[in-house]
DNA sequence: TTTAATGCAAATCGTTTGCATATCT
DNA sequence: AGATATGCAAACGATTTGCATTAAA
């Protein structure tokens, strides 16, 4: 997704697409490794030098309540941004840091208990050694 | 779990079992509703007054590394802790932040594609309106 | 010309660390 | 004594906020 392209998207969901938010859901669409906003402000900075890192907190917590990218965190407590708000697995690789998306055959509408609980989000998130660290190990 | 209890629980997981550890081993598992080191701190203040956030903090990391106690991150970013190390779901309510606890019925060892991952944690936490809540508004 | 978004720096908040004191063996 | 744990205050790092400036409607 160009930045031109996201411009559209956000104007379909009722965001004013500014040229800084435009540019960041690119980014973050492009991305598929569940950037923190650390990293995001980083990245972005070499093409637009005036970003400010406080634009991008204050855009993703937009986004975030806007529905348009979810929120993830993982035991060290820093937030991660992803542009795909539908339910799916995270595996966070403890070894390098990766963060993998399964998109699951789970069906978790069928929970014995949770009856009349509106259940908004789901998150399942995943802790361990990623295929490609356990394969290092036995080189 | 009373403290004496906790202290002979800790031994048995190879902790050494001082006071501070005990007792807040022992709130922890009374307390079932996943509080914050904060929460933790302000509570055991009154019984245990020289106590010190510092060794709330020190002691849930040290319980956590120790694989006695599950650390939750929802939305927030704010760390919880739950001295029940299975996995389980947990719902989070937007509206009064209780967490509850739902023990799954689902299989999470059958996910598509996830061959030749090493899972050692899983975390399953839902976001919404909890039913209590629910019957408030309709009051 | 009014409203909304940005950028910067300072403030805030959760968490960690350094170090002196206390506790336990 | 020697090792480990605690308490306090300072440091830290992620995130938020206030406010002046800029861009957009």
């Amino acid at each position: 997704m160009n930045v031109s392209n996201a411009s559209k998207y956000l104007e379909d969901h009722g965001i004013n697409a500014t040229y800084q938010r435009a540019i960041i859901y690119s980014y973050l669409y492009k991305k598929k490794n569940h950037p923190t906003a650390d990293i995001i402000f980083n990245d972005l900075k070499k093409k637009v030098p005036t970003l400010s890192k406080a634009t991008v907190y204050n855009t993703m917590e937009y986004f975030h309540k806007n529905n348009i990218v979810q929120v993830l965190t993982f035991e060290d407590g820093v937030r991660h941004y992803d542009a795909d708000t539908k339910t799916h697995i995270h595996f966070n690789c403890k070894q390098c840091g990766m963060i993998y998306d399964f998109h699951t055959n789970i069906d978790f509408n069928n929970i014995n208990g949770i009856d009349g609980f509106d259940i908004d989000k789901r998150f399942i998130n995943f802790e361990g050694i990623c295929k490609n660290c356990k394969m290092e190990k036995t080189k």
